[in-house]
DNA sequence: CATCATGTTATAAT
DNA sequence: CATTATAACATGAT
């Protein structure tokens, strides 16, 4: 389920743990989320620590914890975070619980797409710092956004909005949010922006995620009923702006869900 | 039983 | 070389 604003509600879900005392660390090790992590190290570097500080970056989460461990978590397709009151036994797709003496803080995804890592040092680590910036960063500029759709003009422009080392945080939902708010279908070539609408881009790519980090990043609660995000799972599903039926098509492997009626390429207008 | 799913990455093809 | 396209990963829901 996790895409930027997802992932810092489920961040936040594991700060009710802050400050308390690791007792026990239950790890799944033949889980696929292991992969390239040390898990003898994460235990012995879990144990015995507290929780000192969350931070999120895209679909990235921190965890710093005393002693100088760190903790770097991806949710992937179904990953999600929860503090659960002790005592907790674990659950089938539970690969991480951190026990502590009232709060079982659990790490749980049943497609494994996840991934978990550790690392031992006094600052975040060096791949965590040279991230590129979020679309709500004030350090996400305009000219990027351009840049970014000069450089891959023959690319359909939701599947360049899904591209991590550009939008980090952007997944299936807010990239269909993004084109259905733009009014473009979502196999636009980026390259086809005029530059008025590429700032428009950068506007709307502000706004959604900005939105979505105050309601869903919040308290899980949904964003505005006017988003395509409160129609687009349904059974019956019509575009809250002009009432045409919505159309699923499968664009690069990943589901684009958009409104015919209302997503008309630039040179129509 | 077949298809699909809010993600990433290795590998192949332009 | 730079960019774009596809398959694979593991499990559950429809």
């Amino acid at each position: 389920m996790p895409e930027l604003a997802e992932v810092l509600y489920f961040s936040r879900r594991w700060d009710a743990g802050m400050g308390r005392v690791v007792v026990a660390v239950h790890a799944n090790t033949k889980s696929r989320v292991f992969r390239g992590c040390n898990i003898a190290a994460l235990k012995s570097g879990l144990a015995g620590a507290r929780l000192k500080a969350s931070r999120t970056h895209g679909k990235q989460v921190l965890f710093e914890f005393s002693g100088g461990h760190w903790l770097a978590v991806h949710l992937g397709m179904t990953g999600a975070l929860s503090a659960n009151p002790e005592p907790y036994e674990p659950c089938k797709h539970d690969h991480l619980v951190r026990h502590t003496k009232s709060l079982a803080l659990v790490f749980t995804d049943p497609r494994q797409f996840g991934a978990l890592k550790v690392c031992e040092e006094k600052t975040p680590p060096a791949w965590w710092k040279i991230l590129p910036p979020q679309p709500m960063d004030d350090t996400f500029a305009p000219e990027r956004v351009a840049e970014i759709l000069q450089r891959h003009a023959r690319q359909p422009l939701k599947t360049l909005l899904l591209d991590q080392r550009y939008f980090p945080g952007i997944g299936n939902w807010m990239a269909d949010e993004i084109m259905w708010q733009m009014k473009l279908p979502p196999h636009i070539a980026a390259g086809s922006l005029a530059a008025k609408q590429a700032l428009k881009l950068w506007r709307t790519l502000r706004k959604v995620c900005d939105v979505a980090v105050k309601t869903i990043g919040v308290d899980w609660r949904n964003p505005p009923r006017s988003w395509l995000f409160s129609h687009r799972w349904k059974r019956v599903n019509d575009c809250p702006r002009c009432g045409a039926k919505l159309r699923h098509e499968n664009l690069r492997g990943r589901t684009a869900c958009w409104c015919p009626a209302c997503q008309k390429s630039i040179m129509t207008y």
